[in-house]
RNA sequence: GCCCAGGUAGCUCAGUUGGUAGAGCAGAGGACUGAAAAUCCUCGUGUCGGUGGUUCGAUUCCGCCCCUGGGCA
């Protein structure tokens, strides 16, 4: 019988009929006994400027968890003030796995994510807490839940290859060439969108094969836990948005313009680099260069920080099985009542 | 007070030799497999400052009025 990825059976919502007979209740009883046998964990979701940290502290105050990072940006060393990492004095006493992890220098990935994240849940396991992982990088929490294919990683190389062809020959013929190569990969991917067309092309430059072959044939491991899902946010748009503005404003007070400097300073580091190209830092790396004015670039950066909770709202939207946490509400009862009913507490 | 330049989408502006208008930005929705705080896709009716006139028809031409900037007094 050829396996089919489990993702996309438990997409697919339909009745399996063998024999005349509907087995889906069977299937479905025994995935949901699978499920209740998973040790648990703690997603806390939500846009940028939510509260979770602050939610997240008070949970492990209350409960025996360890607490873990799921955050592309926070991962860096240095990049403290931009990121709204907890303060160290709050950091000494709740430690945070996933922090401070990764030069700025080197580009984490959602590949080492997935790994460190799996380790990492499993040390907080064995000191007999729960893991409860927090953050606001949606792409990381589908990894770890959904899992990835075997691809192979990105080459230096390779992508500087790519990106000198391309500067020749322009988008179009890349995205005629990954037609030839991979048209199923091609067909999926808008030519506009080079980060993905040169990815596939890397892929297939690395590995000799087509990425939509090597995704068909490893759909990626399941998630070995049992996910209890938390998701804080404004009940409305607005507030989060006067939220953000607010928060980039004490950024700035904070000495966010000195940490860019310094970061700018070292001198290694390229503007391409995913570090670099953060909310924040980016448009105060261009005001440095001078491409704009102060004023300009703390403008560009609160509506990146705004562009950047759509992009998270429209994660979460899809997101599936979430309790949705709406501030004005009473939310940390709330919030260890649902753990309480998930059997956590 | 006089002269000049403007008043068009939330913002900055283009345009209509008279047939009721369109870009960028912002905003909204969506996609998302080793860069994801990334990278993309889709979405534009607004008394064209007000009011009279000319005209089959005015946002466009003319008069007056209001507002904003600049200059001269």
């Amino acid at each position: 019988m050829p396996h089919k990825g489990r993702g996309a059976r438990a997409r697919h919502g339909g009745a399996f009929h063998v024999a005349g007979h509907d087995v889906s209740a069977e299937l479905q009883a025994r995935a949901a006994q699978h499920q209740a046998d998973l040790p648990p964990a703690i997603l806390l979701m939500g846009p940028t400027a939510s509260g979770k940290t602050d939610l997240a502290l008070a949970l492990a105050e209350r409960l025996p968890c360890g607490i873990i990072s799921v955050d592309s940006a926070m991962v860096y060393r240095g990049m403290d003030i931009g990121t709204a990492k907890p303060a160290p004095a709050v950091l000494a006493r709740v430690p945070h796995r996933l922090i401070d992890i990764c030069d700025p220098g080197d580009p984490y990935s959602a590949a080492r994510f997935r790994d460190d994240a799996l380790h990492a849940m499993a040390e907080v396991r064995a000191r007999g807490q729960v893991p409860l992982l927090v953050g606001g990088t949606m792409l990381y929490f589908r990894a770890l839940q959904r899992g990835l294919s075997t691809l192979p990683q990105a080459d230096p190389a390779v992508r500087a290859d790519i990106q000198a062809r391309a500067r020749r020959t322009g988008p179009e013929a890349m995205h005629r060439w990954l037609a030839e190569v991979d048209p199923a990969a091609a067909a999926g991917i808008h030519p506009n969108d080079p980060q993905r067309v040169h990815r596939a092309l890397e892929v297939f430059l690395a590995a000799g094969r087509p990425m939509s072959e090597l995704w068909q044939g490893s759909p990626g491991e399941p998630f070995a836990y049992r996910p209890i899902k938390l998701v804080r946010s404004p009940p409305r748009r607005a507030m989060l948005h006067a939220r953000i503005a607010e928060r980039f404003h004490r950024m700035i007070e904070m000495g966010f313009e000195d940490e860019v400097a310094r970061l700018a300073q070292r001198g290694d580091l390229d503007p391409g680099l995913p570090s670099m190209r953060c909310v924040g830092y980016r448009q105060i790396l261009q005001y440095l260069r001078g491409e704009h004015s102060f004023e300009d670039a703390v403008q560009r950066g609160i509506v990146a920080t705004r562009q950047l909770a759509k992009r998270q709202y429209t994660w979460l939207r899809s997101e599936p099985g979430c309790h949705w946490l709406w501030d004005g509400e009473d939310v940390l009862p709330l919030a260890l009542a649902v753990l309480r009913q998930s059997g956590v507490s």
